[in-house]
DNA sequence: CGGCAAGTTGAGCCAGGTCAACTCCGGTGG
DNA sequence: CCACCGGAGTTGACCTGGCTCAACTTGCCG
């Protein structure tokens, strides 16, 4: 990837205007009084990152806290043998908690598109969470969905096949960055490369699953990072993993059929 | 499973003497006053759950707050076509927030063994954390530390090959449940069957893998729920994926060796 | 209009899933 | 105390979904 070790460049955070952390209905910053909020803003840093560039260990030990404003950023590690997974992935209005986490072998956050951030003084941030109730119970359940999110997504990887994690993942999108135009529109922030990774496969393995929903009729494909639901019940069963009526093979259908009805 | 329709038998919290979230230097309930913990005592449920049994929805709608004092709960999934996936262990120490998830699709809290729990107040609970820092903390950690592992176990079985998973799981045993004996022994506190539905794979292919874990000299078995790590760095190099030097079958050796030499 | 990375397509192969048979073991009742 | 039973675990044989490798196309950026 480009410029990993390029220093961050950083300034206070002044764009809170037009922070989504600010602006959503549940951000974390919105839930501050103007006290707090003028505090947390002068002590914070705000950066923009661009795509493969990674927050450094010894920054994330200084600022373990970060809002995500817009773009997408990674939780990632490299096996020893050069595979490398995506663990999480981590969208607007997130708040990461890298505390503990910076100095281990954990992993990486890297950045996979343009990418806003916030790193929140961790002082003044735990100030906040102390003072003011509103911005815990922000903090906890953002914190929660995280942890819920994680298991579910743990769930796709173990016994899930191809088709069904990525019936899974459009349901995931579609959840995480509603669409505003359209309700069966999605929008797929990250690379087939990327999403490989993601979800514990082959970026060929990804493109002949989009391929063949493409082929049932049930998504519709509109440049490399747009999708449309055409069939959401049918997608649906997919993501279930309900084999019996939905996830078989065309060419096996007469076996899978003839199976079922006995 | 047995009896997943019969009412759990309750009674007030009052084994608090002996149930760990008192006595391990990190529980909870270690943290909280004396008046803090009379209240969350009095209006607490301790239950004892046998293999099998459920916390159903409705029990989870009232009390979704569970501290695990002895044992494991597994939090499962049932897809459509009966597949079941194990999305995540819960183990001593370990408190967990299902709120928001009771009457959901996402699964349910079913017991792999004998295990014994608090479900705390919910209200309680919330003015303890809300009035004792570290109280607050120490439910935040273990919050984090779900999610936390839950990213990992995600990772691990999102590229891992059997043997991989395997080793890194034996390393996530050891690392919760550390054997007051020996530190190469380790307890493995669920039966394979659960075992393969955590790790996404069959009880065969859990069977077979400890079986050339042990025949390659890393792991000795020792009866069905008790191993002994005969070598550390290997085992820990299998669990990282570092295929070059270690995660080779014997019969593909050459051909590996071969291909390190290029 | 090149140059390069991302994405796609095709052919072949293998790790692990599947199925069936067998052993092991703890609990139960005669 | 032993015979029996049923579920868990293991072993072997076979099969397949998705990985691998290689070639090709597409799309982005200067």
């Amino acid at each position: 990837m480009n410029s990993e070790s390029c220093p961050l460049k950083t300034q206070p955070a002044c764009r809170c205007q037009t922070c989504s952390s600010q602006t959503d209905p549940g951000g974390f910053c919105r839930h501050l009084t103007q006290c707090q909020l003028e505090t947390l803003k002068t002590r914070s840093r705000w950066s923009s990152l661009l795509r493969g560039e990674t927050i450094k260990s010894e920054d994330l030990l200084i600022w373990p806290i970060i809002a995500i404003s817009t773009g997408v950023l990674s939780f990632q590690q490299l096996l020893e043998d050069g595979r490398k997974i995506i663990a999480a992935l981590f969208m607007r209005g997130d708040i990461i908690d890298m505390r503990g986490l910076a100095n281990r072998h954990h992993g990486h956050l890297i950045a996979l598109g343009k990418t806003e951030i916030c790193r929140l003084s961790p002082r003044t941030f735990e100030a906040a969470i102390d003072d003011n109730i509103d911005a815990r119970k922000v903090a906890w359940s953002s914190l929660r969905r995280q942890g819920n999110r994680a298991m579910d997504h743990g769930a796709d990887l173990a016994k899930k096949q191809a088709l069904e994690k990525l019936a899974s993942f459009v349901f995931e999108c579609r959840h995480r960055l509603p669409d505003s135009v359209s309700d069966s529109k999605v929008h797929i922030p990250v690379r087939r490369l990327d999403l490989a990774d993601y979800l514990g496969m082959q970026p060929e393995t990804v493109s002949r699953g989009f391929k063949e929903l493409q082929a049932r009729g049930i998504i519709g494909i509109e440049g490399i990072s747009n999708i449309e639901i055409l069939d959401f019940p049918r997608l649906r069963r997919i993501a279930n993993g309900d084999k019996h009526t939905e996830n078989l093979r065309q060419t096996h259908e007469n076996h899978f059929q003839a199976a079922t009805g006995s």
